[in-house]
DNA sequence: ACTGATTTTTTGATATGACCATAAAATAAA
DNA sequence: TTTATTTTATGGTCATATCAAAAAATCAGT
């Protein structure tokens, strides 16, 4: 006896609905942006109850497949690929415990280092351009003498996506968006302010774009990593 | 008017219940392996109906925070943190083709370098001990003769799972697992047979092994990466 | 008293039907 | 033509009934 069988688990009605469901939505029998058919339809084409269309709906929404609207034309209609069910993940394993800033750090660190490493070696004078097009509102943001993070940080995550796109791996952008978002609290809580520190978090960017620019991956990767570096350390000194 | 306020959308009640269920989890008011009320008391502290009450368990428990069994004795009981919605996230983002095969690699490759790095920075006598202990199994079953990656191939997974928990990153733990999971089919479907390759692979899990125990991160970041560069090569060269 | 079958009971799974809320679309009014 | 009103398709919520699963309690036979 060297084989196993599967356990022979009859699927729950609900979840025969999702798999269908989701199989149509990746196989392109149904395209993005289109409109399945209204809980009544469904319910008479599976051959089952509302409640259990409802419930494998609220699935496939959590799964950021389809999202619904009520009303006329309402419905649920397939959603693109989406990163918040991989940002829900992270920030549920966060919110347990499993996850701490010194965690994300690391791992957020990692990435981004390979991230502008691999846009140094990928970006064309359009990539280019958009990096600077960012810079340079992050720039004027400074001229207007702010007193808080708040905008910049969103510049900040902006040029970082931007790399990601640069280094073209959904993978990638989406488990980064996903470290962005969740580490937004511990910046708001644990990095102080100052205006020197935000001179220089701005010009750690322009290094990066600068090295990109010039095509020297080893020289971003290494940019990148002590930015990320610098900040951590920062955050954990507060943090205790 | 430069302030912007949050679109005034009214929670779904299913969601109501979502959200207070899940805060409870999280702040530890209910422990892992603890049991919810039933449905019906549950319909009754909600105030609400046993349908919505019964979309937000479907929810929950997609995300792998509850597991349902019926019968006596049955019911939502909470489960610990768990990286099977991570997994879910990756898989969907392949099935909807934004991701590849040359995207996992590449994640790949970053992450088990990464890893073997920092398990050459932790490792104590203790992890070393298990990592043998792997590669002993790896050793046996390759003097059975096999003709296949299966067996194989879940060992050199656990080899390293195991690294991941050495590099003491439960994000990178999950994330491992996730791209592991996910990769499998095209090892399957791409990476040919042989057994040079098996001497192969195996060689490489126990240089990989070595260069922990002598607590050189560098090598050991090395290693790993050349050796997912070379399967990968493999893989991609056959799925012209 | 132990073992194995049977019944009970708790709890989820599914089905049905009713009514409310929302928002787009159609219509009427200005 | 614009604005207000009504219509209507669709999801959101609630209530009730019955089926199915499985642990626990009971019972029967040795």
């Amino acid at each position: 006896m060297n084989v196993q069988f599967k356990k022979m688990k009859p699927l729950k009605s609900y979840q025969h609905v999702v798999d269908e469901i989701q199989a149509a939505i990746c196989e392109g029998s149904i395209k993005e942006g289109e409109k399945l058919p209204s809980e009544m339809k469904l319910k008479e084409m599976f051959d089952t109850s509302r409640g259990t269309i409802r419930e494998a709906l609220r699935v496939l929404e959590h799964k950021g497949l389809v999202s619904i609207r009520t009303g006329v034309n309402g419905g649920a209609r397939i959603q693109g690929a989406n990163t918040k069910p991989m940002t829900d993940s992270v920030a549920i394993l966060i919110r347990q415990q499993k996850v701490s800033l010194h965690h994300l750090a690391e791992f957020r660190k990692m990435m981004e280092g390979h991230i502008s490493e691999q846009a140094a070696k990928n970006a064309d004078k359009n990539d280019i351009k958009k990096l600077k097009a960012i810079l340079e509102s992050a720039a004027a943001h400074i001229e207007t003498k702010p007193s808080g993070w708040k905008e910049f940080h969103e510049m900040d995550a902006e040029f970082h996506r931007t790399l990601a796109m640069i280094a073209k791996n959904p993978l990638l952008e989406a488990n980064l968006t996903a470290v962005h978002d969740n580490i937004q609290i511990y910046f708001h809580q644990y990095l102080p302010w100052s205006e020197t520190l935000l001179n220089d978090n701005f010009k750690d960017l322009c290094d990066i774009a600068a090295a990109v620019e010039q095509k020297d991956p080893a020289a971003a990767r290494r940019i990148a990593e002590e930015h990320v570096e610098k900040f951590n350390a920062l955050m954990e000194k507060n943090l205790e």
